[in-house]
RNA sequence: GGGUCCGUGACGCAGGACGGAUAGCGUGUCAGCCUUCUAAGCUGAAAGUCAUGGGUUCAAAUCCCAUCGGACCCGCCA
């Protein structure tokens, strides 16, 4: 007998079995579902349902009796899995029949191998998952990196689930910093990097967008000197004291480029002119602007491209923002949205009343808002006639929505207005249905301790240099722990350890959570980590290899000791966990599963020997849960993109 | 000012949608375990008013309200 969820198996035969109960004994009691937990001591069995506590309170008796009721009515010659049924403390508690329930899991886990626990859905759908989607502008740092990694363990999960996803990464070239970056790179004539080309460009970004701010703070200070001298000024003051400081650490990191850009832009009276004049030719489509913004914009997605191929994460498709404004589908949708009638002309700006389309169409409750909370309104195209972020993700939406009937953004959580107001759109255009299954999976940041990390700024700590500095360190540990290695082997488990090890610590915290960057965080290789996972596959592995056999008919029910129990119970609860983890969005509760089930296989693995069992037959049945274990830790791995490995 | 999210041993976290039996795990501290399948491991000890105060309930870390503390948002930025 083989089944796709063993643990539901046993679980749908306790419910059956309390349901039979039920009828005999209090035939006039109607419970539709009945409430199973697992208890947390294992004393208590496997199952334990507190129906009892329920009845008690329509049939005015005591728990511990209707319990005990209820378990004397259990039908025992029913019992498949169930090995009995007992009250205890107003529960009737499951036991599981271990020489069966271990057969049936671990048999089923051997014929479904990788297979195994990736329950399909009844209903599979089409889902673009965006992610990642960092601007053009700068590498991409640590704090941005949490999103990547979250979006891809989401989307190998969804796909898992037996739907077709595909992962979208949105450039967004259209925004005014990407005619500043540009507009530094034409300065400096077009330069060809000569280091990895995000790293280059960034710098270029943050040198101008620095030089520039400070030409304008200036210019702002001169005005407001003119007008009103006190807190204007004070504030002008301020921020500037800021900008300076920030122009000397440039100048002090990359003297040669801080000068030369100093000098090029000190020839233009107002760069900020330059820049929106830059900014309004790229929407417009002029194409010396195209030309110009694309190629910077292509020269930092070729450095994206390389630091995605080190974490092995890939998209299906590369989504130009422009491209929707180009292509007339931004000012389509303006259009449209100025039929819908919740767009009003305030001072020259098209402004979209989100709040009014809430009132009319009785949203709140199923945007999942207070009563009394209002949504402020939404500005969808400049006085100058440009076009705003928002606006432009209704029409990306849109066209998603052409190309599934699901989308989840993974959007960091200071998003959560806009991506609101953009669902809120998509009600107002009367697609209700989109916007119900438009997702915004938002993630909390990742901060320096003391600071936020800025790319304006330039304080930053890239993905790249984490990653190298992971991998790094994981080579200094395989080294001094497994010296007989040879240099082949050790570069590709450090690799493996060190990638892993910052992708795991990405995505094990709750994403609604902060997280605040220290080294020894990413890097950690102990407990509760990927190294600690990986480490405990390859030792699974490592018994099988050395048994060098594969297990025959098992005798399962040598599987006697409560640590096999516990294993059995875990690696049969892998597909309940994946299912949660897919349909409720929780990557993070993979990580701790994986994390769990190690725990309890490093117990088993120094408590208990395989090869040199009490008996073969002993031998045989451990080899054959310890399979079962390096099969499911490593689907579990697999779910957030670590590699498991035969070997460290 | 208004809103959203968060607050769990010294530190870092899990559990929270769906309320149930003594609240889990790791780091750090202390005491141990390599002639036995990989010590990136394991065993044991000390350490908790689950922010505070109310409420709902037979039962609250979990649900509701208030307060305090932290992060984020409320832009003709993205």
């Amino acid at each position: 007998m083989v089944s796709v969820n063993p643990f539901a198996e046993f679980r749908r035969e306790c419910e059956n079995v309390l349901a039979a109960a039920l009828k005999t004994t209090i035939p006039e009691a109607k419970i539709e579902t009945f409430p199973m937990s697992k208890p947390n001591n294992p004393n208590f069995g496997q199952l334990a349902s507190s129906v009892s506590f329920e009845l008690a309170k329509n049939l005015k008796k005591k728990p511990a009796d209707l319990a005990a009721q209820l378990a004397k009515a259990a039908d025992k010659t029913r019992f498949v899995m169930v090995e009995k049924v007992e009250p205890a403390g107003g529960y009737v508690n499951f036991y599981v029949n271990f020489a069966k329930f271990s057969a049936f899991t671990l048999e089923s886990i051997g014929q479904l191998g990788q297979e195994f626990g990736f329950i399909k859905t009844d209903k599979p759908t089409k889902i673009i998952v965006e992610h990642t989607s960092v601007n053009p502008l700068h590498p991409i740092h640590i704090g941005q990196a949490r999103n990547p990694m979250l979006g891809d363990a989401l989307a190998r999960i969804l796909s898992r689930r037996g739907n077709e996803v595909s992962r979208h990464y949105y450039i967004d070239d259209v925004g005014r910093q990407s005619s500043v970056v540009a507009y530094g790179y034409a300065k400096l004539s077009k330069p060809v990097p000569d280091e990895k080309a995000d790293l280059f460009v960034g710098k270029i970004y943050t040198v101008t967008a620095c030089l520039v701010e400070i030409k304008k703070l200036n210019r702002q200070m001169e005005l407001a000197k003119k007008v009103e001298p006190t807190e204007e000024v004070a504030k002008i003051t301020k921020d500037l004291d800021e900008w300076m400081t920030i122009a000397e650490e440039l100048e002090g990191k990359y003297p040669k480029l801080f000068k030369a850009l100093l000098e090029k832009i000190g020839e233009d009276k107002n760069p900020e002119e330059e820049i929106n004049r830059l900014n309004r030719c790229y929407e417009d489509g002029e194409p010396n602007a195209r030309a110009l913004i694309r190629e910077v914009s292509e020269l930092c997605l070729e450095g994206f491209r390389k630091t995605q191929r080190k974490v092995n994460i890939s998209y299906d498709s590369w989504d130009w923002e422009s491209d929707f404004v180009w292509n007339g589908q931004v000012s389509k949708v303006l259009g449209q949205l100025e039929a819908s009638g919740f767009v009003h002309n305030e001072n020259g700006v098209l402004e979209f009343d989100a709040e009014k389309v809430i009132a009319k169409m009785d949203l709140r409750k199923k945007l999942g808002l207070r009563e009394e909370q209002e949504v402020p309104p939404l500005t969808l195209v400049r006085a100058d006639g440009t076009t705003l972020y928002t606006t432009r993700d209704v029409a990306y939406t849109l066209w998603k929505f052409e190309r599934a009937q699901k989308v989840v953004n993974v959007i960091g959580m200071e998003q959560s207005l806009a991506q609101l107001q953009l669902k809120v759109a998509l009600y107002a255009l009367g697609l209700s249905k989109q916007a119900e299954n438009l997702v915004h999976f938002g993630y909390s940041l990742v901060t320096l301790p003391g600071y936020k990390m800025s790319s304006r700024r330039g304080h930053y700590i890239t993905f790249d240099e984490v990653l190298d500095e992971a991998v790094k360190r994981a080579y200094e540990e395989v080294s001094k722990r497994s010296p007989m290695l040879t240099e082949d082997e050790k570069r590709n488990i450090a690799n493996f350890v060190g990638i892993g090890a910052v992708r795991y610590a990405l995505v094990d915290v709750d994403p609604g959570k902060p997280v605040v960057f220290t080294w020894d965080r990413v890097l950690n290789f102990e407990t509760n980590s990927a190294p600690y996972v990986q480490y405990t596959h390859a030792r699974a592995c490592s018994i099988l290899r050395k048994a060098n056999k594969n297990p025959e008919n098992v005798n399962y029910a040598c599987l006697k000791e409560n640590l096999e129990h516990e294993l059995i119970i875990a690696v049969a609860s892998f597909p309940d966990a994946f299912i949660e983890c897919a349909d409720y969005l929780k990557p993070n509760m993979i990580a701790d599963y994986a994390n769990a089930l190690a725990d309890k296989f490093n117990t088993f693995y120094n408590a208990l020997p395989v090869i040199k069992a009490e008996t073969v037959e002993i031998t045989r049945a451990r080899l054959a849960l310890t399979d079962a274990i390096r099969t499911v830790l490593s689907n579990a791995l697999n779910l957030i993109g670590v590699i498991a490995p035969d070997k460290m």
